[in-house]
DNA sequence: AGAATAGTGTCTATTAGACATTATCGT
DNA sequence: ACGATAATGTCTAATAGACACTATTCT
């Protein structure tokens, strides 16, 4: 089967980010509103056009620095800068009404930010709960994201709950130093459920080179005084945190 | 940023297929040999090109029948048929030295089938042991595959390798109906290890809706005839498989 | 003092891993 | 009889889940 490049018809390439982070004990997502049609005043996910030079993960490192500012250190080390990672393709015809668009997903974990509104780009990206974004029709609150983004959207939160399970990912939701109270409430607003503060505690502390002690303590949560950690060089999870039934 | 059709450089898209089963107590993987530069003569994984109006799944589902006549049945219900779902994209500039081409990985698991060649198409698709492609180099017995098919081959290995851990895959490698010893010889071969076959009857069969009793036996294997079942309806495997340490 | 959070310890039911034993075939 | 594989059972160490208790801060 020759290649014949006249072949080949033509396709436009875009990535389209799923950026989360938690938020005041909420799991949030990074939405774009849209300023043309279609879907003009509905949120999308952000993304863009990959160039013609650049591979797909400097692709959508470039986007999440243009909408928000946020520098990635895809795959590998974590902190200081948000976790990246390829989270899948879609490329159904008619996905997009004015062309033929093959989009690649990427999944960005991001530490939680203070600011109400990212810095950054036109289009004005904010942070916007979960929860409202994936109810069916867009309930409560929500306008129904554009294109195929809430099915993007979903497949990147599932990606993200069940990767917390088996892997140190959760800690790319803390800022570079955190107590195992804090990490828990990532995993308690990924999750959305409530965890045994005391048997959570000796399961992350329990798994050799999960967190490393970094000699401070705080008391940003109220109450004694924690120990600070950092996230530790093991990147897996063995046994995994086990995410409780529903 | 508005889209501009003029705006975006041409993208070839194709999918590329990661296709493997299980001969004779071995993981192997689909091949074709290149009939043309560059690499010409060398192992390639098939693939071939998204048409303008079909999905990346339904494409991959084509080039699949089209190279070795296997149905599929992408996500959900298995058998009969072999199991497809998006594995990665691959995008680096320069990955295909003629174009600028994105290509949409998907991973195939079939059952394991008697005959040496599948059956069809030009270039002549055929089984090789998956260690001698991913060796080093392409060491021993195996010439290297060409562009990024190594990477892309080692990432569906892996993929396989970890989805039989948390979910009923394993049965999309063996026929409609099976033992639990041909189901344990496939977790061995894919992991590459051997297991206990009473801890590992155990928890197959302690499973709720892993395994539905079919009713006969079989003595295909030798020894004492053995139960046949079929594939439950449970597609996740809690708690999981445990991969032994290495 | 009281509320809030951190950190450690205890008990139990479940389970993975190691291994013994019996059952039923083909040769 | 012998070798192969299937199927069930036993024992132990490790662990998840439930929960008691103490420690240290702020208001």
């Amino acid at each position: 089967m020759p290649y014949d490049p006249s072949d080949f018809p033509p396709f436009a390439v875009t990535v389209d980010l799923v950026v989360l982070t938690v938020r005041r004990h909420a799991l949030c997502a990074l939405t774009v509103t849209r300023g043309e049609e279609p879907f003009q005043g509905q949120w999308a996910l952000p993304g863009g056009f990959v160039r013609a030079d650049e591979d797909l993960a400097s692709a959508a490192a470039r986007e999440l620095a243009e909408e928000t500012g946020l520098r990635t250190q895809d795959a590998g080390s974590q902190h200081a800068g948000a976790y990246l990672e390829q989270l899948a393709t879609y490329g159904d015809p008619g996905r997009d009404p004015r062309m033929r668009v093959v989009s690649v997903a990427h999944l960005v974990l991001a530490p939680g930010l203070p600011a109400p509104t990212p810095g950054g780009d036109a289009g004005g990206a904010q942070w916007t709960p979960v929860p409202g974004l994936l109810a069916a029709g867009g309930g409560a609150g929500g306008a129904r994201l554009a294109f195929d983004h809430a099915r993007i959207l979903a497949d990147g939160v599932e990606r993200a709950r069940s990767k917390i399970e088996y892997s140190s990912l959760a800690a790319a939701f803390c800022p570079a130093e955190f107590t195992v109270g804090e990490l828990r409430r990532v995993y308690e607003a990924v999750w959305g459920v409530a965890l045994d503060p005391r048997n959570f505690h000796r399961k992350v502390t329990g798994t050799p080179g999960f967190l490393v002690p970094v000699g401070g303590t705080t008391t940003r949560q109220g109450g004694r005084p924690a120990q600070l950690f950092r996230a530790g060089e093991a990147t897996a999870l063995n046994p995994p945190m086990l995410r409780p039934e529903v």
